[in-house]
DNA sequence: TATGAATGAGTCTTCATTCAT
DNA sequence: AATGAATGAAGACTCATTCAT
């Protein structure tokens, strides 16, 4: 038919329109679930007719995406930036490592259906899946660099940080979503804490 | 929803056919997803018609459920049985953790569409969520008896064995699904060993 | 997805409930345009649920073709049996001709309106023309046929019989719709069989 | 519909644009299909924005219909004006009408979507039709006056010349459209040029 | 005059669930 | 107990037309 095209808005209203669907789009979706979310509940959050909704994008699976690559980062990572500032060495690590942890577990509960919904899509949607996995391999790198800068200078410092992103990813999961009674977080931070100081100070 | 009186089949034809629903329906599933799979491809793969499906589930939703309570151990857990028959310590450690891990791998492999698709419904579905929970502390608990019958005695043996599970999760979605090129999978392996040695053998 | 599968219906029923999408919708279809009529208001007439239609035909241009198979023979060609029973020489001719093309007429008259939208999608509708154009061949064969049973045995009677088909659909279509009014109908008949005559009768 | 008030454009350049987007919004509609072709693709065609459209036109049905009084003559009827020099007698008659046929089938083969489309259209809107219909008598009537400049003084003449155009465009749409293999177009040819000097000779 | 963003009713189609047989 | 036909609400998406700027 006609190709639907995609436009591009200009003016500062529809460019707000666009980010608002994004935006609440996002935003029920992570809240309600992919396949629970139709696009008229978008637009009506968006505050738009359902018609706008498809002049800025191809379908609804472009409204993910979009608010992927708009808050993906500040749901999944947390700032870590106050590590620039400090240099990092084998006395204080423990204490920044418990630092960056409790951010990450902060960072979780603020958007704690955001998290679960992206997670689950990345293990059925091929697009958000590569998106993610994209994310996880910059974020790592964005890791490899601060320590390299900090004298770490392992071979497999790659591999050791992919690790430790996975262990402080599970611990916020246990923590923010698990509840599991028998568990003392506590004890387990601890634990996930010693064994990160371990992989980062272990010989090549 | 509720007002459906579920019948419970008495009769062995009855039985084989909520089997074969549970079977072929949690297969399905799996392979394109839940939203994918409507009730009508269940009855056919099942062989039923689709009015029998609704005589023994209450909804599309429950045939899901029953098909977790039936294959998910099976999926998630491989059978570590091998371990039984030997005893643990530091010296052969390092072997068993890295045939454990393998055995992860290969079970993973084996039925990669149905984890992702019940991992993704973890994180959206609560009643799949609670049921998978429930399931890692029984795995978990499993594991910590049987280390101790092996002679550790840490007081939080439970939530060390929690974080070597989480470890070994992670390294076997490396593996299966990642294809992270930037990873060196043999090296990560062998830090995943030594860390899971670590938290094993370090004192209380 | 599922390739929505298409049923043929088994029982008397659902037969009869095929049936009458198939006449309902081409009705409506002649009646209003295929672009203005629903899926709907076909369910509507047939006095089925939306839904069934799908499950009997693949789409609506499905009713549309189907509609063509059943009611298209009597709509385009009315039955001209009677000449099976005559044998059709000079003197009986014109009489004969006249005849058909009152036939012709008259059946034009009865379903106007589908065969003013079947004569439009031939023009549009790749499979309606396709549908359309075979049907006038088998229609000129036909035709063809009876007269050689009469003794016509021109090399190019066949040529000649489609030229005669056309006169007379243009006859018709001249009759029953454009209500010319500076055309006087019974001249041009007189002068259309006049030359059908001429036609038929001309050397080879 | 009829609330909006359709402006007559002064300016030239407003001339202009409505000119162009009659001629490039019938292109298309020639081209696609009157409903397949919507209001934003002639707006882009005829590189004006999709309000202007309705500033010139009350709807798209509209532009449609200015488009055949801009353009339908040249494609239904091609320029027969050679004739105007020639005094048509009955021994070059046949040459002529030779001439003519081929004519109307180069025209045709130019606008074979045009042709298509207009004439769909005649058999379900009805404003089309009566301007299809009026054309026709146009033609017919311009025709019927060159043939009693040449001393053709039958006075069942126009309905004679109304065959013919009939017996022309027939063969037209044989050539170009149908395909039929069975049909040997030349022999048909010369049978329909036989016919219609059969049809302007004989006498009244 | 002109723009093109915005509207929202309307379209086709799917599918969980029910029900007549 | 079983069938599979039938339902109809709901969903994604389109597009003629209007309107704020």
């Amino acid at each position: 038919m006609a190709d639907n095209i995609v436009r591009e808005p200009i003016q500062k209203r529809s460019i707000e329109k666009k980010e608002k669907i994004i935006k609440y789009g996002f935003d029920l979706i992570c809240e309600k679930g992919y396949y629970n979310t139709n696009t008229a509940e978008i637009a009506k959050a968006a505050e738009v007719s359902t018609g706008i909704v498809y002049s800025y994008f191809n379908d609804k699976h472009d409204i993910l995406l979009e608010g992927l690559k708009r808050y993906s980062n500040s749901i999944f990572y947390p700032s870590i930036d106050f590590i620039n500032d400090i240099s990092i060495n084998e006395s204080n690590m423990s204490e920044i490592i418990k630092k960056v942890i409790s951010e990450f577990i902060k960072n979780h509960k603020l958007s704690q259906s955001a998290h679960e919904e992206i997670t689950a899509m990345t293990h059925t949607d091929k697009d958000v899946a590569k998106f993610f996995h994209d994310n996880e391999i910059e974020t790592t790198n964005v890791i490899v660099k601060l320590l390299q800068k900090n004298g770490f200078n392992f071979t497999d410092l790659f591999e050791r940080v992919h690790i430790i992103i996975g262990l402080i990813d599970n611990i916020c999961h246990e923590v923010v979503y698990h509840k599991h009674n028998s568990i003392n977080y506590d004890t387990m931070t601890n634990i996930v804490v010693d064994e990160i100081v371990h992989i980062l100070t272990k010989k090549d």
